[in-house]
DNA sequence: CTTGTGTGGTTGCATCATAAAACCAAATGG
DNA sequence: CCATTTGGTTTTATGATGCAACCACACAAG
């Protein structure tokens, strides 16, 4: 089988997470569900992707805990897609993705948009790693432990 | 032509970086090279990935800017592949993947390995965003603005 | 100089995923 | 009821992925 390679019994978290988002479009519906779309036809018509592939990716999404299909809210008969506190719980990539191409970008002109703090409207800052009692940390500060072992179940 | 979407053009960040680093491999390529790895047959060995797909991933990369290839720097004729500037600033990008399998993984069991601050030891805190002036903000404290025009270049 | 071996790739298929468009059924809407 | 919108599935063509085979070069031994 030439099977496209699957993380999913990949030990490293970051594999485990693109399993599940780290296709082209999972990160742009989870963007769009952020903003408060719901509707099928509406994201098909905010991305312009094809229905079969969203059809697809919503279903994926769905089978990964990310979005939940709720049977109607509004008159219609119609489901809808909402975000699951997981799905929810993307938000910091997003950030993260939004500030790499806000200080890299070949072409920052061309970036429609800025994050800002709603409160003064200035833009908020970069994300920041910190130690358990407060200290900032670089990358160069952290490194990798082997887990320990889960102490709920001994044998 | 049914070519694969690109999101070069699109005023997004989010999609804008989907467009360098948004594919299966480039993550994994780039959380090894900051783990240190160098060389082809070492990302290859490591990763397990075909070697076809391994090179058409580094020169992307480097056509993207996020690798860029050294002559030699030990003592064989070969080159190597090292991180840039903006190779290195994907940093917190892995750190909110990573994070977000840790919280809300189904088997978090099977994780490997913990971000640990260097100097204690202790897993790092959950990235933080915050405003300008240091008040920790939540998904909804904030909003999109548009970006405003750039001054250097009034027409 | 010739042979051998490891590194660093490229080239050929076979297969899978993606995309566009056609199709379709149920739900509205007039 | 008939027409249109919504929410998809099916069909078909093409691009991407994966494995294996091949190849060029460096380096070392004989």
């Amino acid at each position: 089988m030439v099977k496209r390679t699957s993380f999913e019994g990949d030990a490293c978290p970051i594999a485990r997470s693109l399993e599940a988002i780290g296709d082209w479009w999972s990160l742009l519906i989870i963007r769009e569900a952020l903003f408060g779309v719901r509707r099928f036809g509406e994201f098909q018509n905010k991305l312009g992707m094809a229905k079969n592939i969203l059809s697809a990716r919503l279903r994926s999404l769905v089978d990964h805990g990310i979005l939940e299909t709720a049977p109607a809210s509004d008159g219609s008969a119609y489901s809808e897609y909402l975000l699951t506190p997981k799905g929810r719980g993307t938000f910091p990539i997003l950030v993260a993705l939004r500030q790499w191409s806000e200080e890299f970008d070949e072409h920052p002109e061309e970036i429609a948009t800025i994050l800002v703090d709603r409160e003064k409207g200035r833009p908020v800052k970069k994300l920041e790693m910190r130690a358990e009692d407060g200290r900032l940390l670089s990358p160069a500060d952290t490194t990798l432990k082997p887990r320990p072992a889960s102490r709920r179940r001994s044998a």
